[in-house]
DNA sequence: TGTCTAATTAGATAGTTGTCGAATTAATGG
DNA sequence: CCATTAATTCGACAACTATCTAATTAGACA
């Protein structure tokens, strides 16, 4: 969504005609004549804009008034404001494999758990993608570690002992690591 | 600059670095390495991340450490609410008065300078373009101007030295300050 | 000095996106 | 229905961008 969003903006042309629409509703001829390009051009960057949720279509006749979202504006630029939102944008990989896929039901849109579920094999493929978000080779304090976990959930204690039973991370005098994938229980 | 801002985060690779650097430091290795591109391709995307003042650089050794840029991400998505701010994207016009013609000679494709030339009347232009990245109403610390000057051209101590000479930028107890147009020398 | 390592820059190529003219759809009114 | 007007969709081409490998730069160290 944040992508979209990005990318809706990322032109000149669309910039333009999203600044025109803010000051007032606009027709597709209207804005075709202010920013110099033909109609064509226009109902397609509006068409980006309006996927986006950025901009509303109103119809009356036939011809189309374009008109601004400010909901979505608000609302996208507050998100970028909120620090773990950003982190999460970190983990905005396309799902492949099929655990993968069964992974996206308990995630957020953000990258953070909904829930956890009770049969082991739900289970695990959500183990390792936590996991993941250990680095190797390092050490981590206790706090460090939950802070990880709350990242994306915030029962700390279960996962922490849940990757250890699962020899995903390793614990000893209080500092933790991350485990080499091939040792993992699961 | 706005337009910079949406561009540099228009990209999924560059979300995804910007979603790791947000949590901590990196350098390009690891980010290379978790995002599974090579270390060019990374290097390419930070730089459109720092032109747009998003991350910022520190350098230890030879690695190169990329943090956060927690102000600009602030300030732009705060620019966004403003309904004034937007309006104004309307009016991005391409640069036509002679001085623009002369700087074009002198700026790369993306936006940094080639030269500092020589003659008095040609580096007026080119400092008043330089000082118009500062933000009038705010203070900057000697570090974000050098920052800013080292964005567009590495030799910050001329720029910082000549920007106060023609009183663009002002200094006080450590800190500066963009002066009001009126009142430029040249 | 020379070597090693991390990063950047250059150059090539493949993929994506912006723009246009032509064809098509949709609404309105004789 | 047919003509008119506004907008969208289609197909082609040009411009731009992401990515890679190879070459270069810069710091550390011995």
């Amino acid at each position: 969504m944040l992508l979209q969003f990005f990318k809706a903006l990322a032109h000149e042309s669309r910039l333009r005609l999203l600044g025109l629409i803010a000051a007032r509703e606009h027709s597709v001829q209207e804005l075709a004549a202010l920013v110099a390009l033909k109609e064509p051009t226009v109902s397609h960057h509006l068409a980006m804009l309006r996927e986006a949720g950025l901009v509303s279509l109103r119809q009356d006749g036939n011809t189309h008034w374009y008109g601004l979202e400010h909901k979505t504006l608000s609302r996208l630029s507050r998100s970028l404001l909120a620090r773990d939102q950003l982190e999460a944008l970190a983990g905005t990989k396309p799902p492949r494999s099929s655990d993968d896929r069964m992974l996206q039901n308990y995630l957020t849109e953000d990258g953070r758990l909904k829930a956890f579920p009770a049969t082991l094999k739900k289970r695990r493929p959500i183990l390792r993608w936590l996991a993941r978000h250990f680095e190797e080779g390092r050490t981590y304090s206790e706090a460090e570690v939950n802070e990880t976990i709350e990242r994306r959930h915030h029962d700390r204690e279960t996962f922490r002992r849940e990757l250890i039973a699962h020899k995903m991370l390793a614990r000893k005098d209080g500092s933790y690591w991350r485990l080499p994938e091939s040792g993992w229980v699961g």
